[in-house]
DNA sequence: ATATAAGTATCCCATCATAGGAAGGTCAAG
DNA sequence: CTTGACCTTCCTATGATGGGATACTTATAT
């Protein structure tokens, strides 16, 4: 049961940075794991799982705040489905107001650039915008 | 010509914060405007304009550095409209790129949500996948 | 005239998640 | 025994913005 691996095995089994793991350390979203007498970490395979977790949470864009509180209810065998479900739509429902914002930027800017020559020629309706839009 | 106004003023008028102004003034984005002899800045209606410039490319989702390329191409005359044109295309790119990203999390999720009871049972698909996702 | 409120100045600190780097300790292979 | 690959802690930076402290000036209201 020797499955102990150092931070930078860790890492490339997870796919969090070192620096991230030990940053995760210091703000207490994970547990500071045995160390062996020269101070180094050590993780076993429940601390990889943990960290694994973690990565596929920021892949899914929830903040460390929202994974902490995901972390607490995946330990807790007896938790209730509807707060993971609650917070899930909440960052869904963020999620895609901030896709919504950057496309509505986009097809402003789009429409701005398909009436610009994009050529010698200093007229540009899209500097013009800028200068008065709206 | 007496219109200069002072920075409270100047921010009301072009939806830009006093404390971003000054910022935009430390960075070099905007010159620093002329001083009353107890050290107040104030405003000529220039300036406004380019303060006005600025709150729209914000808005737009450029970078300070895209907007203090924008602002050089706006204040030269002979511009090609061809570099502006460059700029908002790939920022056009850039903002379609990061609202996909988003969006494809938030339907990872919105799938994942829509078969999770959401009642008192522990079972969970959201904190299933996050354990073993893909 | 004077007290109070509002505006201005500069400076420092915080956010959020992540990365870079310095300085020094430890270990394994050449 | 050196070299290089790790490890440790601590400090700094990012980008755009806001908050706050402290001190000064100006404007309003009694």
């Amino acid at each position: 049961m020797n499955d102990l691996v150092t931070i930078h095995e860790a890492s490339m089994a997870t796919g969090v940075s070192a620096k991230m793991i030990r940053h995760y350390e210091s703000i207490g979203l994970i547990a500071a794991p045995v160390r062996t007498e020269n101070r180094y970490r050590h993780y076993a395979a429940r601390d990889l799982h943990e960290l694994g977790f973690i990565r596929r949470a920021r892949d899914l864009g929830f903040s460390i705040d929202d994974i902490r509180h995901l972390l607490a209810l995946w330990r807790d065998r007896s938790r209730s489905s509807a707060e993971v479900k609650t917070i899930a739509l909440r960052h869904i429902a963020a999620l895609e107001e901030k896709a919504a914002a950057l496309h509505a930027m986009s097809e402003t800017l789009r429409h701005l650039a398909a009436h610009c020559h994009g050529d010698n020629r200093p007229d540009c309706p899209i500097l013009d915008a800028l200068d008065t839009l709206r």
